[in-house]
RNA sequence: GCUCUGGUAGCUCAGUGGUAGAGCGCUUCCUUGGUAAGGAAGAGGUCGCGGGUUCAAUCCCCGCCCAGAGCUCCA
């Protein structure tokens, strides 16, 4: 049925039900929903009106489909947050009434509120705009909504400056508001809740410097980030969630775990510990192993001169975040070291002639990067100046992009899949600043798209925000506290083959211009493992754990016991440790230690066991259960669990019993 | 890069204008115990680096280095 066309000053909705309500243009949201029911009124957080968010006290102004968003709605909850905002820039000006507004909208995890003040705030200033929120909050003030002028606009924000500013912004004919509550009155576009007295499962959480509108050369305001829910078990496990991923930590367990650690003489660059090397080596091992079938891993310089850079365009804009080597005979800066690896596969490319026959050729390299990354960037193995990448580049005949995508995302999502990690998909498209024409564009963005639908996973659109010199499909993997990290990425070039004028010979004895793709997986290793450490809390699956297992002999006399299963083990394969003082230590000690250490088995020997030849082996986390097993089966279920790189706790693996 | 906060033993941290402490760890000895910290003794510090103020600086001031949080998900 089609909608009803409204008379002159009116306007038409359409409830989710399919049914129309007409009302006259400028009623109240609040009104319309009383229309509906009383009920849903008190109910009501906000409204949507053809996907766009209006609160209660917002004038209903053209027609569309009408729904009602509650407290249960996701997109309430940004509505919640932003009122959150307000609640907290009235407590600051109760407590700091010298205190300038900035901005204060909602984001994913929360709100924010930037002041300029003259004084940064202080955890104790949290708690105690914490407290005034709640007075705030008690006072269920409503949020009243007025629309007017800019005259009017200017004359109300006139004592403050960063509003005033944003004023100036304002063309003639916007429509202009500002929401009230109590005696705080901002400039805002709402929406908002009723009132202030929803605001009650809020928490302040840090206090930081921000840009005035992330410009570095403006002043520096003070940020109070906050989070707020409609349910007191909703802050609960957000804070929880906090609270879990500061317990994973990567730098922290990276210590305690002893896989690696940083030194001020290189700063960004990681020092790998004999643990943390076996965990990087066995991922390298892993991923080497996936890939022996159908890529070619190459090692190329990790040194050039400035003419290839010249070549690839990175000597202009990318120079500054490059490490430059000196020539002590010219005195200049003619070299750096590389910080990505395409040009020297290209270079390796051409360095030859290439058939079509040979296609696709996907060279892989490990090789190690770096990137002079401002020092305020770097964070742990998350933003380091020196990673490694497993960087792959795969030539191609234009006609083969299809089957190529398809086969690299499985490659991803298989290599993912070992961790139990799981990948959103996005797809990229072409970006305002871009080389290459429509046409190109038009081919590239139509080859990835066909190639990502043929394989029927779903996917996100990101409009405009591929590569300058292609689209791309990146992956997003989501840990197990919930988080997403950016990771793998397909990326469609037609204009790297162009700069390196790179060839191959066709079924016509004619050369033509491959197609590129870059693909990387992990990103890059460094921060691949910190997600695996935070991922697994430091509970890594046996195949990768830098030791597998400790051995524990009860008692001096079992030592040459569990020395034998220490060789045994070891002959095996699992990557074993017997302390060579465990003859002169408590062995609960010696349990401890392993705990601490995350070792995922301990292999218990004492007087019973060494007489029956058998091992006790006790699971991480599993107190003290355990299973007693005849040594052969203990060391034949260990390596089935490893070689098979189960997962900690999936089927059939010896798991926390 | 910029703002704020911090830097004391291998780790986690306390402390003071008169050159410094705890717990864990480490070393040695005792204990040989059936499942997460047994007992005793000992070693270990340019108090991040450089300069200044002071009779005296780890502490106060300045600069630098390093680390942490943050730096428009737009009124």
């Amino acid at each position: 049925m089609n909608d009803p066309a409204p008379a002159a000053g009116q306007v038409t909705l359409t409830l989710p039900d399919g049914s129309h309500r007409t009302v006259a243009a400028g009623t109240p949201v609040a009104e319309v929903v009383r229309g509906i029911s009383e009920g849903l009124l008190r109910r009501a957080v906000a409204v949507e009106l053809d996907g766009e968010l209006l609160d209660l006290v917002t004038p209903v102004r053209n027609s569309g489909s009408f729904r009602i968003l509650f407290a249960r709605d996701a997109r309430a909850l940004a509505v919640l947050r932003h009122s959150a905002a307000h609640v907290l820039a009235t407590a600051v000006r109760r407590l700091r009434p010298e205190a300038k507004i900035g901005f204060g909208p909602a984001i994913d995890d929360g709100f924010y509120y930037d002041f300029e003040v003259d004084e940064p705030f202080t955890p104790a200033d949290l708690e105690a705009f914490e407290e005034e929120m709640k007075r705030v909050a008690a006072e269920a003030s409503p949020f009243e909504r007025e629309e007017i002028g800019l005259d009017e606009a200017r004359v109300r924000m006139a004592d403050d400056p960063l509003k005033m500013e944003r004023i100036a912004d304002f063309d003639e004919d916007e429509v202009i508001s500002t929401y009230t509550n109590g005696d705080f009155v901002d400039l805002c576009r709402g929406p908002h809740v009723p009132d202030t007295s929803h605001i009650r499962h809020f928490r302040l959480l840090s206090t930081a410097g921000a840009y005035w509108r992330g410009d570095s050369d403006r002043q520096m305001l003070q940020r109070i980030y906050g989070t707020a829910f409609f349910k007191a078990k909703d802050l609960k496990s957000h804070l929880h969630r906090l609270a879990e991923a500061k317990r994973r930590d990567h730098r922290l367990l990276g210590r305690r775990l002893d896989l690696f650690r940083f030194h001020p003489s290189a700063p960004g660059a990681a020092f790998w510990t004999p643990r943390g090397t076996v965990l990087y080596n066995e991922l390298l091992a892993f991923e080497r192993a996936l890939q022996k079938d159908d890529f070619l891993e190459v090692m190329t310089p990790l040194m050039y001169n400035k003419s290839l850079w010249e070549t690839s365009g990175h000597w202009g804009k990318y120079r500054d975040d490059m490490f430059l080597i000196l020539n002590n005979e010219s005195g200049t800066h003619d070299a750096s070291l590389k910080p990505m690896n395409c040009p020297s596969h290209y270079l390796l490319y051409q360095a030859t002639r290439h058939s079509y026959r040979e296609l696709p050729i996907r060279y892989v390299t490990f090789d190690v990067l770096h990137r002079n990354e401002v020092t305020g960037a770097l964070s742990g193995l998350t933003r380091v100046r020196q990673f490694q990448q497993d960087d792959c580049h795969c030539f191609i005949a234009e006609d083969q992009i299809a089957s190529e995508v398809a086969f690299l995302m499985r490659y991803i999502l298989d290599f993912y899949a070992t961790f139990g990690l799981d990948a959103t998909i996005n797809f990229a498209t072409r970006p305002e600043v871009r080389i290459g024409d429509d046409a190109l564009w038009d081919r590239a963005e139509g080859g990835l798209l066909a190639a990502l639908e043929e394989t029927g996973r779903p996917y996100q659109r990101k409009e405009g925000d591929g590569a300058f010199y292609g689209p791309k499909i990146d992956f997003d993997i989501t840990d197990s506290i919930g988080r997403a990290w950016q990771c793998g990425t397909i990326q469609l070039d037609y204009n790297a083959p162009e700069r390196f004028g790179l060839e191959y010979v066709g079924r016509d004895n004619r050369t033509h211009r491959p197609v590129v793709i870059h693909r990387a997986v992990s990103g890059s290793l460094e921060r691949f493992i910190a997600i695996l450490i935070e991922h697994f809390a430091g509970d890594f699956p046996l195949w990768l754990a830098p030791e597998q297992v400790r051995v524990i002999a009860i008692g001096a006399h079992a030592i040459d016991a569990a020395s034998a299963v220490r060789d045994r083990m070891a002959e095996a394969g699992l990557r074993v440790h017997l302390s060579p003082r465990a003859a002169e230590t408590d062995f609960r000690e010696e349990i401890k230690d392993a705990s601490n250490l995350k070792v995922p088995y301990m292999a218990i020997v004492g007087s019973r066991e060494a007489e029956a030849g058998t091992v006790s082996l006790r699971a991480r986390g599993a107190k003290k259960k355990q299973v007693t097993l005849p040594l052969d089966e203990a060391v034949g279920r260990l390596r089935r669990e490893s070689e098979e790189r189960a997962l900690w706790g999936a089927a059939g693996t010896m798991e926390p019993l």
